[in-house]
RNA sequence: GCCGGUGUGGCGGAAUUGGUAGACGCGGCAGACUCAAAAUCUGUUUGUGGAGACACAGUGGGGGUUCGAUUCCCUCCACCGGCACCA
């Protein structure tokens, strides 16, 4: 063992060892309990950076624990490589996207290697490889004929200048981020998946699924949005259609006073053609991106139809507006506006000097009501005066009743809808009904004739497949005159995409391409012509797994894949919580109803990480910032070491601290993984990114942190060294072996330090196995290591205590830092290596022992000072213990004890008074 | 706007089921070693008052429940993630 840590030789000779030993190769084994860990797989974007670093470093730190748990662990990794990046590099720099990504893949496995990260890499999948996609395109073909798989137009944003569509990180404040144009709605036909079909499956799965998050499950139900309600027939006056609305509040229905539809609902556009303001207020709508942030902050706007709808219960008339805020594609593109009970529709009656009208009251409203109504039946009018019918208010005394019930309804006008559930009023035969009953009486009159009013909606939307880009998977269909849109037969699938292509940026090279898109019909064998759409790129990372398990099947997957799913953990970004994993979610249940799979969610523990954050620094420029890297600035403090300021190194003039944020490169705070391993060692790097944060909070890079790690290595290093080169370690390993079986010979200062381990290796094992508190896993080795290096004792029994603990440390830093711990470990005396001989340590139950505890003792709820007392003392001795405790004596003196609380082995409370 | 999350010393964080707030690390300060510096080692480090023993305050703000609240409830504020074509 060299005298110094040097983390490149020991990571090279480790790394050597597992790959020429095929390390982390994994076969099916039914003896062994299996253990499927995944991460999200990364986006070929040209270099790894922080975010993949903490990923893939907790994904290896769980495997890894796994494997010395006896589990046959697959890790695997592959590359999500389709997608919009690809595109944008290959107009930059004038190369094909398929190239570029390549050339990715290649730098970026590399860096993934020289991190130690125990993959198997014979099980690498790569998206945009027709080995891969063309299973893809074969269940695509099959849901398509299971009519799982349909066509319709729906929205995109269009760029007028470029005439291209945009995606929505391409619409910047409503403009084209190359053209600068103001971006406008267009309607496209594109393919749709059915997975509003699963929506209740979905929902209720969620519940199965303990090891998932509850913010993530939370989030999903939210976005799924099951809600039930009525949907309600509006005839329109002088016409003989009727709108037809959803509402899950139809106990407001006599609060109605107007209807609002989607801009582009088709009542709208028809009568456009005969009100000129109302066609330009359509015109409008067609400006701005689709994206539901911009609809939803944007300033309500609207415009009156001319149309009216007769109201189902009252007759009245209502107006019907066309609004900005309705989409056409929820429900039916109309909502019945209840200004008293909507705070949107309160709002939006406010701007335009709509009625609005109080149905719904709470419960004090209602007891003033009730006591009126005896008033009533014993001869007043208070309470017509009360409810709007107003003539008497001159001459009337209001009573305090009146007064409740008129305050509320002021507030209502004043300061916005009552949006509770309540009691129902000015409703006519409905009065006095809460929801339950409102909602069941509405039902019933909704209901008559065997027409079914009562309606499950969902929030979720089918998924929209089609993407009008070059980089990403064919999709397998062909367009035929006479026979329509054809699924492409199994037999001729892949439908490939060419990778040496001249890539301009305006147009797709495929759809430019007339030879590429000619082709027969399948059916008649008539000319047709292939689908130039190509997939989401949520299509290929919604499978990946299932490959990884049978990356060879002559099918999406074969038989292995029942060995392998469900994922036992699966870690990725919090930013995934619902698109990915919902489309994730919902790709099992298809291979599970085309028979692919037994299991029914893809992966039973999710852990979602944070984001990696660091410093920023800039300079004001004209109308701009400068952003300069951390790596280039120096931080200066006080003497109490606040920070007062920051220089730039390569001028010493001042630059402004902008605040902590997700590393990126337009805030220039990104800090590259492969400088830090450079300088430090993977080992370093992996075990700053587990120390300096729990996993799923976000993680700040600060290089003296760093430093710090790599000072402890070289401490644990220097330890280890010097206890194998003072004395003969094959001794000492047996003399360690035999306190397992006889410890009593320790004096009390070794037993201490020996208890100290085994505490250790107890709370670092729940750390790692069950909380995932790697963190807190690693303060606790390094508290172990303070104890140990203060541990000054040289006898052989000592050395045989430092043996034993040197042995668990190496072994339990392995998951983090496995290079580090595979040089150890073979330091400590072992012919075999690490990897041939993982076992976790186990704590030794007898070295736990302790004679004697410390206790707390407070007073009302203080602290005021600690009792030593012997294990297994009484509850009363404890008492009588604290009570005489000299600083607790004092602050009880003169007060009698009303309480005296007790909790075993951690605190006593005393209540005085 | 809607949905979800986070907020604790100078900084990153710990306190696992309501039970001693600040473990561990960084930074700072003091000291040892050194011609000197770096590295390393030792001590110290929430604030205020106090020589000290110790006392008081303190977990984003306000309120509540409890013998006891960083932890539970209500409310407000700030920041972060997602919002269906970034991945």
């Amino acid at each position: 063992m060299d005298e110094i840590y040097e983390p490149q030789a020991v990571e090279a000779a480790a790394q050597k060892f597992w790959t020429d030993n095929r390390a982390f190769e994994v076969k099916e084994d039914p003896t062994r309990p299996k253990y499927y860990c995944l991460s999200m797989l990364p986006y070929p974007s040209g270099a790894l950076h922080m975010g993949h670093v903490r990923n893939y470093t907790i994904g290896d730190v769980i495997s890894r624990y796994q494997r010395m748990q006896g589990k046959n662990v697959l890790q695997p990794m592959g590359w999500d490589a389709f997608g919009l990046p690809a595109e944008n590099a290959a107009i930059k720099n004038k190369t094909a996207p398929a190239k570029w990504t390549y050339a990715n893949i290649e730098h970026m496995k590399a860096q993934l290697n020289r991190m130690g990260f125990a993959y198997d890499w014979s099980r690498e999948v790569t998206t945009c490889r027709p080995e891969y996609y063309r299973w893809e395109q074969q269940m695509f073909t099959r849901l398509f004929k299971k009519g799982l798989v349909y066509r319709r137009n729906s929205v995109v944003n269009w760029d007028p200048v470029d005439h291209t569509v945009l995606a929505n990180e391409q619409v910047i404040d409503g403009r084209g981020w190359r053209s600068g144009a103001i971006v406008e709605k267009r309607e496209i036909p594109q393919w749709f998946l059915k997975i509003t079909d699963y929506a209740q499956e979905l929902l209720d799965e969620l519940d199965n699924l303990p090891g998932w998050p509850d913010a993530v499950k939370t989030m999903q139900r939210n976005w799924i949005g099951r809600s039930e309600g009525l949907e309600i027939p509006f005839a329109l006056e002088g016409r003989d259609e009727t709108l037809s609305v959803f509402t899950t509040r139809p106990d407001t229905l006599l609060g109605v006073t107007f209807i609002s539809v989607a801009a582009e609902h088709p009542l709208a556009l028809a009568a456009a053609a005969s009100n000129p303001q109302l066609a330009a207020f359509i015109e409008e709508c067609r400006h701005g991106g689709t994206a539901e942030a911009d609809i939803e902050t944007q300033e309500k706007k609207g415009v009156f139809t001319g149309i009216s709808a007769v109201h189902p219960i009252s007759g009245e008339a209502v107006p019907v507006w066309a609004a900005n805020f309705v989409l056409m594609g929820y429900g039916t593109g109309a909502v019945m506006a209840v200004p008293g009970h909507d705070q949107r529709d309160w709002e939006f009656a406010q701007k335009y000097d709509l009625p609005i009208r109080m149905v719904i009251v709470n419960d004090d409203v209602r007891d003033a009501i009730l006591e009126l109504k005896r008033d009533v039946s014993a001869g007043g009018d208070a309470m017509n005066t009360a409810l709007g019918g107003g003539a008497a208010r001159d001459v009337y005394e209001p009573t305090a009743a009146v007064q409740v019930i008129e305050e509320f309804q002021q507030r209502l006008l004043r300061d916005g809808a009552y949006t509770e559930r309540g009691f129902l009023v000015n409703s006519g035969e409905y009065d006095g009904m809460d929801f339950d009953t409102a909602f069941a009486a509405l039902t019933a009159r909704f209901e008559r004739d065997g027409h079914l009013a009562r309606r499950i909606n969902f929030r979720l939307r089918d998924w929209g497949v089609s993407r009008q880009r070059y980089w990403g998977c064919p999709i397998p269909i062909i367009y035929c005159a006479r026979c329509e849109a054809v699924p492409v037969p199994e037999d001729q699938l892949p439908v490939v995409l060419p990778e040496d292509v001249a890539f301009s940026g305006v147009q797709s090279p495929i759809k430019s391409d007339p030879e590429w898109r000619k082709c027969t019909c399948p059916q008649c064998g008539g000319p047709a012509e292939r689908e130039t759409d190509t997939f989401d790129t949520f299509m290929e990372s919604s499978w990946y797994y299932a490959r990884y398990t049978s990356p060879d099947a002559q099918g999406q997957v074969d038989e292995r894949a029942n060995y392998w799913l469900p994922v036992d953990q699966y870690i990725g970004g919090i930013e995934h919580a619902i698109l990915h994993l919902l489309y994730f979610r919902f790709y099992h249940k298809l291979l599970r109803d085309t028979g692919m799979v037994s299991s029914g969610e893809p992966a039973t523990n999710l852990l979602c990480q944070g984001m990696v954050v660091a410093e920023t620094f800039f300079r004001e420029a004209e109308g701009h910032r400068d952003w300069f890297n951390p790596a280039d600035v120096e931080i200066h403090r006080d003497e109490r070491a606040r920070i007062t300021g920051a220089t730039l190194v390569a001028d010493g003039a001042a630059v402004q601290i902008g605040g902590i944020e997700k590393m990126a490169k337009s805030k220039n705070n990104g800090v590259d993984p492969q400088s830090m391993v450079d300088a430090y060692g993977a080992d370093t790097v992996r075990l700053f990114s587990m120390f300096a944060a729990p996993p799923e909070m976000s993680l700040e890079w600060n290089e003296a942190g760093v430093e710090g790690m790599a000072r402890f290595l070289r401490r644990v290093w220097a330890q280890v060294q010097r206890h194998a080169a003072g004395g003969p370690i094959a001794e000492s390993r047996s003399a360690a072996v035999a306190l397992r079986q006889d410890a009593s010979n320790l004096t009390d200062a070794q037993k201490t330090v020996r208890r100290k381990l085994h505490e250790t290796i107890a709370k670092v094992s729940d750390d790692i196995g069950r909380r995932h508190a790697f963190n807190t896993s690693i303060a606790a080795v390094m508290e172990l290591m303070n104890a140990l290096a203060k541990f000054d004792d040289d006898s052989a029994l000592a050395r045989a205590v430092r043996h034993e603990a040197y042995e668990a440390v190496a072994l339990m830093l392995n998951p983090i830092t496995p290079h580090v711990s595979h040089a150890l470990w073979q330091a400590l005396g072992h012919a075999e290596t690490l990897i041939e001989n993982e076992r976790w340590p186990v704590a030794d139950a007898a070295a736990l022992q302790r004679a004697a505890l410390v206790l707390a003792v407070q007073v009302n709820g203080k602290l005021r000072g600690q009792i030593e007392i012997a294990a297994g003392t009484s509850k009363e001795d404890c008492e009588r213990l604290a009570v005489a405790e000299p600083t607790v004596a004092r602050f009880i003196d003169g007060q009698s004890i009303k309480k005296i609380i007790v909790v075993p082995g951690k605190i006593v409370n005393i209540v005085v008074g």
